[in-house]
DNA sequence: AGCACGCCGACT
DNA sequence: GTCGGCGTGCTC
């Protein structure tokens, strides 16, 4: 239709229209003229996502007739919010621009009072899908968060220029690839074979030693956008996203996939997710924050080494880039690949439900392609001033020299600041409340033992396994590793990589190169030897991963060390009977996983119970308690007062813990009971933390 | 979170 | 009589 579709008495004369027209100009001089509306979906339902994060639930809003079009399900907008209706007339005024997305257009809303109307439509790039915005509910719901937390953490901020380049076309086909390095694992061919015919096969991968997994991982990628399917893959830094981005360059050739990582900067890093959003690009490697990177039609989502810590958002409700990434696989029904040199817990717990599927290399290839690990106990160098002569035994000497004949030798100290705990002075296991098996610290030096966990003082401890009733304080020091072995070995050069100047690569001349764990260099053809120090500190760390991320760290250094075929060594000064240390020497991290895992299970530890942190001031966290209709069985352990700087307030904190199976039920309780608390004006916040993974 | 409305003490 | 304390409730 030409003209309006505003029903009009099209007979009436043309003096009597006259007239109406300057009755209304009358009319519009003593009131605001009112704006004409959208006549097909007259109401935008928005969710506003800054300012209000506490009031999570979607507001309408009128759809101005000029904004009709540009104002799509999906689109930023910006909303007046807050301000006052005034009396007499249905209009309003004042209120705060705040920013928003359109989640869906209706007919009618069901708020009874009268709708104001957007303000602005940002742009008309449809940055919210309906998948996009399911999957932020669903992570904020997991987490006890709110939605406008999560599309904080799932939507980048808007840049105009790359919002205004040319579209690019849609990407071409993709053949099949060859299972490359694949091969080497027992279901490794059939598992790409799978996931190229369009199947959605779940796996928990333990890699193989050595520098194949990031080709590894791109087959995987291309195997998925062969099925004509889009594939993301999440790592836990940029060196490993640019080891894997290679790949596909090398596999696809480039602009077939991106990488989205934080050194792009906010332009770059928008114009790419941009083009994954517009469907341009269907394969995404990443750091963290790509795990909401919006891929179409997905089918697979992998992540590599998920036992890193740099997996775990920071920012609220900070979910975990494991369980996003399955979340996001269980509701598009893709393939999942959770895959490191390391199985963590987790991995080994969607091993033992059958959600996944072990991807392994048999004990041949693990044999082939893994360094000799030799132990050297620790016996007598507890935490007094670390000397060389301690800390190197004469068998990590002799291994370090040997090596350096044939390459560069990789020395892993742990960093420094671990908080002192308290371990069993005779057989190193962990001091634990008696009670609930939390750590144990000692807030004073002559005071009691007191549970981190429940608080609980702890008169007499003697340890469980041994008996003995000697504790010793797992302080330490390291720094001058280097120059130290720069004296011992006085030929050869010695570099270092850690938190500041991180080394990426090293080349395959001799060389000790000393690094704190996370910041190993890759060596050009892989390192003949690694020497492990100081790994009690590791194990003496204060958390119920501490064993777990211990042998994380010590494989994923020795992992750039050559085969044992090749004369590759690893030496590691740790007492040789501890699990941790075993799992290593074997090469068998699903192994400690999988025994982990039980042991987690017989003691009612994470991540079989759940858990949630709960902390703020102790009447706040008290109040909301209060108000929190939790699960039945929940076990309540605190409060505990956690360290604040000096000054500051208290702060309590409360563990809660349920059954397997009630995650998301405590989840709902605590979310109902943040609520409820704003509801009632308390303003004092209450952080909620889910599966909070520091716990002690 | 802001920002109003609302119902009780010391001021011109 | 009024100005203003911040308790409580709402925001499309």
């Amino acid at each position: 239709m030409a003209h309006s579709d505003v029903p009009e008495p099209a007979e009436s004369p043309a003096s009597e229209q006259l007239e109406l027209i300057r009755t209304e100009l009358r009319r519009a001089k003593a009131r605001p003229k009112p704006k004409p509306m959208a006549e097909g979906l007259p109401v935008a339902r928005v969710v506003v996502d800054k300012g209000l994060s506490h009031l999570d639930q979607y507001f309408d809003y009128a759809v101005p007739a000029r904004l009709d079009e540009a104002a799509q399900p999906g689109v930023r907008v910006r909303v007046r919010f807050g301000g006052r209706v005034v009396k007499g007339q249905g209009r309003r005024e004042g209120g705060k621009l705040v920013d928003g997305f359109v989640v869906e257009r209706l007919a009618a809303s069901d708020f009874a009072g009268p709708l104001a109307p957007l303000a602005q439509v940002l742009s008309p790039e449809r940055v919210l899908s309906p998948e996009l915005l399911r999957l932020c509910r669903a992570v904020a719901d997991r987490y006890a968060g709110t939605l406008a937390d999560v599309l904080q953490l799932a939507v980048p901020p808007k840049h105009n220029k790359p919002e205004s380049e040319p579209k690019p076309g849609t990407p071409a086909d993709v053949a099949a690839p060859e299972p490359g390095g694949w091969t080497r694992y027992a279901d490794g061919p059939s598992y790409l074979r799978a996931l190229a015919d369009g199947e959605s096969p779940r796996a928990a991968w333990t890699a193989l030693p050595g520098p194949g997994w990031p080709d590894e991982l791109a087959r995987a990628v291309v195997a998925a956008l062969a099925s004509g399917r889009g594939a993301l893959v999440v790592l836990p830094d940029g060196r490993a996203v640019a080891r894997v981005d290679a790949a596909l360059d090398a596999l696809l050739g480039p602009g077939r996939h991106v990488a989205l990582t934080a050194e792009l900067g906010a332009e770059e890093r928008y114009r790419r997710w941009l083009a994954v959003s517009r469907g341009a690009v269907r394969a995404v490697v990443g750091t963290r924050a790509a795990m909401f990177a919006p891929v179409t039609d997905l089918g697979l989502l992998a992540i590599w080494d998920d036992g890193d810590s740099s997996h775990s958002e920071p920012h609220a409700p900070q979910p975990h880039a494991r369980d996003v990434l399955l979340l996001r696989a269980a509701e598009a029904g893709a393939a999942a690949l959770v895959g490191g040199f390391a199985v963590t817990v987790e991995a080994a717990q969607l091993l033992r439900t059958g959600w996944a599927r072990p991807l392994a290399a048999g004990r041949e290839e693990v044999r082939r392609a893994a360094p000799l690990v030799r132990t050297v106990g620790d016996h007598d160098q507890a935490g007094d001033v670390a000397a060389l002569a301690a800390r190197l035994p004469s068998l990590a000497w002799r291994v370090a020299r040997d090596a350096l004949a044939h390459g560069p030798v990789l020395v892993q100290v742990p960093r420094r600041g671990y908080v002192p705990r308290l371990a069993c002075g005779r057989c190193r296991e962990q001091a634990r409340c008696a009670h609930c098996a939390g750590p144990l610290e000692a807030p004073d030096a002559s005071g009691p033992l007191v549970c981190t966990w429940c608080g609980r003082p702890e008169a007499d401890w003697h340890c469980r396994e041994c008996g003995s009733f000697k504790l010793r304080a797992q302080v330490f020091g390291a720094r001058r590793t280097a120059d130290e072995l720069g004296r011992a070995f006085p030929s050869v050069p010695v570099r270092t990589s850690g938190r500041d100047g991180v080394l990426v690569t090293v080349s395959g001349a001799p060389a000790l190169v000393v690094a704190t764990p996370g910041a190993e260099p890759v060596a050009e053809g892989g390192y003949a030897a690694a020497l492990l120090l100081d790994a009690w500190v590791l194990l003496g760390r204060p958390d119920l991963r501490a064993g777990e991320e211990a042998l994380r760290r010590w494989l994923s250094a020795s992992a750039l060390v050559r085969g044992a075929a090749e004369g590759g060594t690893v030496a590691i000064v740790a007492e040789p009977s501890l699990r941790p240390v075993q799992a290593l020497v074997r090469w068998d991290p699903a192994g400690y996983a999988g025994m982990e895992l039980a042991e987690r299970a017989e003691l009612g530890f994470p991540p079989v119970s759940r858990m949630a942190a709960v902390s703020g001031a102790p009447a706040a966290v008290q109040d909301l308690l209060d108000l929190a209709r939790l699960p039945e069985g929940t076990d309540l352990l605190g409060p505990v007062a956690v360290p604040v700087p000096r000054g500051e307030d208290r702060v309590d904190r409360m563990l809660l813990r349920v059954a397997p199976g009630r995650g998301a039920a405590l989840a709902t309780a605590l979310k109902a009971a943040q609520a409820a608390r704003l509801a009632r004006g308390k303003s004092d916040p209450v952080r909620v933390r889910i599966d909070p993974p520091d716990i002690g």
